[in-house]
DNA sequence: ATATCATATGTTCATATGAACATATGAAGA
DNA sequence: TCTTCATATGTTCATATGAACATATGATAT
């Protein structure tokens, strides 16, 4: 075809060597804004400050100054993340008083988290 | 106790509020380090183009420049991200003449990646 | 052996991000 | 209302990281 005369910018010389591989996986492919946003959910997990967070919230129930004891880790910082993580919904809270309880916003995230955990263990 | 003495750094004044929680909690948390590969793990799929070729490969086995055509990107960077995934053992190769193929380490992988997705289209 | 081509690596640069500071908010009691 | 205290937010700064450049490696065929 054309091909021949726009140089090989994207992709190799001999262009789609397995172009029906590559048709097919487009189809299965999320459109770019679901990957971001997937991106976007696993970033959130990929921290270590806020792990200890997810992972804590999964065993129980804790107040931000729990947390901030378990992870001895300073209160604003524990508290930005937990906002980053509220945002995402991935964790939810509600107020008594003076103090606010975190808890994790649903089931998936605990699974993940074990999902993660077997994969290490195991590799 | 002589816990008034020293002042409140790493916690709220009133220390333990719900001090067997936190007692009870660090028992379950992941030692640090197991914390921090795990974080590290999910770091590895918190970038949309590594999720990208994740994601592919999770529908096939692909070579280099498959993936580039796929996904748009120069194949240094696509080579390159190959390589944090390799390292981490979320994905391996073989190389057939001068093409090397990459597959999904192990299904642990596609799990991780349908139940994020999952959260994220049920949320 | 040498050219070709798929893939890998070294490096730079711009951007993203987490920790910690200071400070603000908001609820409860005096 | 004024204080106290748990939590939240604004901001700065150092670090981490991804994309793209140039270039190297390694395998095949001539």
């Amino acid at each position: 075809m054309a091909n021949s005369t726009r140089s090989a910018i994207e992709t190799c010389v001999v262009e789609g060597i397995h172009h029906h591989v590559v048709k097919s996986v487009q189809k299965k492919m999320p459109n770019p804004v679901a990957l971001y946003e997937l991106a976007d959910l696993f970033k959130l997990f990929g921290d270590s400050t806020r792990l200890g967070i997810l992972w804590a919230l999964s065993e129980s129930e804790m107040c931000v100054c729990d947390i901030c004891a378990l992870l001895q880790m300073k209160q604003p910082t524990v508290s930005h993340q937990l906002r980053n993580l509220k945002q995402s919904r991935i964790v939810k809270n509600r107020r008594e008083g003076k103090i606010v309880y975190y808890t994790l916003e649903d089931d998936h995230i605990r699974q993940l988290l074990n999902l993660a955990m077997d994969h290490l263990i195991e590799s």
